[in-house]
DNA sequence: CTTTTCACTTTTATAATGCAAGTGATATTG
DNA sequence: CAATATCACTTGCATTATAAAAGTGAAAAG
């Protein structure tokens, strides 16, 4: 992965070149849907990311200003990744893809009940998403979730 | 790229297993905004794609069922690619990308005209640019395209 | 004080990509 | 109708990215 490509400022391609790569958007969606927030939590997912990757992705998306680093309040060992702004509006780019993957794969994870949650008022479900990102939750763990404020499973 | 990874059947993991490499979207980018549908079509982009990788990712499209190839109709050297109902629900996600990228790439070349065409009436405008290419047309190029529909530039 | 845990880094093997140059079939041109 | 150009690929090879495993230094836990 290049730093500065720059194929053409066509706008998939500008998506694609700042997030599209395999591991990038599992990182994002890890962060949305799951609440992660370290290296170590990241490292722990299913589909198995290097260390070294993961690392080269996190610099990669915070510079490109979608994830901001911080240490950890209390233990100085860890790092803290946060969504900006800027990363948080990839929300609905994450909801299509699920929404695809959800119609097309016949053994998909994602819950019937979430997915027609978020198809029958899209713009509320996205604020919603977004708002509780933003406050340290996420969409599926924690207490602070978007399902337990839905109490769906 | 292997062919059957599955790392996981997290829906967004699906997704990018299926179309999310660096060209399959560029690609169908190709077929839904400017209407390409040929082998040499493909070449052609700004991005530059390599001939096998061309290849390699056509194959891919087709074993995943986004695209289909045909024999063109005059000429016998020529193949068609179009894309099937599976590969046509990509619109939206194409929609989100460029819309993301619209607002975070200061040089973007997506018109401004067209983001607000789609973000005022989503819903119908899917709809409208799934009928225009599953008639041949496309967004932005040929007589038959959804821009000349919309008398805008 | 010793052992873990944490966030990375380094090393090395393997796989994917990019580039240039074919190839065989069909179409076009003189 | 023979020569040339076009088309959709394929092949070979150099370069780059990735995966896996082991290592590093700082801080926390026992």
């Amino acid at each position: 992965m290049k730093r500065s490509d720059n194929k053409s400022h066509c706008p998939i391609n500008f998506s694609l070149e700042t997030f599209g790569d395999s591991w990038s958007l599992l990182i994002i969606r890890d962060m949305v849907y799951f609440g992660k927030k370290t290296y170590g939590e990241f490292l722990e997912s299913d589909e198995g990311i290097s260390s070294n990757i993961l690392a080269s992705r996190l610099v990669h998306l915070e510079q490109r200003g979608l994830i901001v680093k911080k240490p950890h309040d209390t233990d100085k060992r860890k790092e803290v990744y946060l969504l900006t702004e800027k990363g948080l509006d990839l929300i609905p780019i994450l909801l299509e893809l699920a929404d695809w993957a959800a119609k097309y794969d016949s053994e998909t994870d994602a819950p019937q009940s979430w997915i027609a949650a978020v198809n029958s008022d899209r713009k509320s479900m996205i604020s919603l998403i977004r708002d509780t990102v933003k406050d340290g939750g996420s969409v599926f763990s924690g207490s602070n979730s978007v399902v337990s404020k839905l109490t769906m499973t």
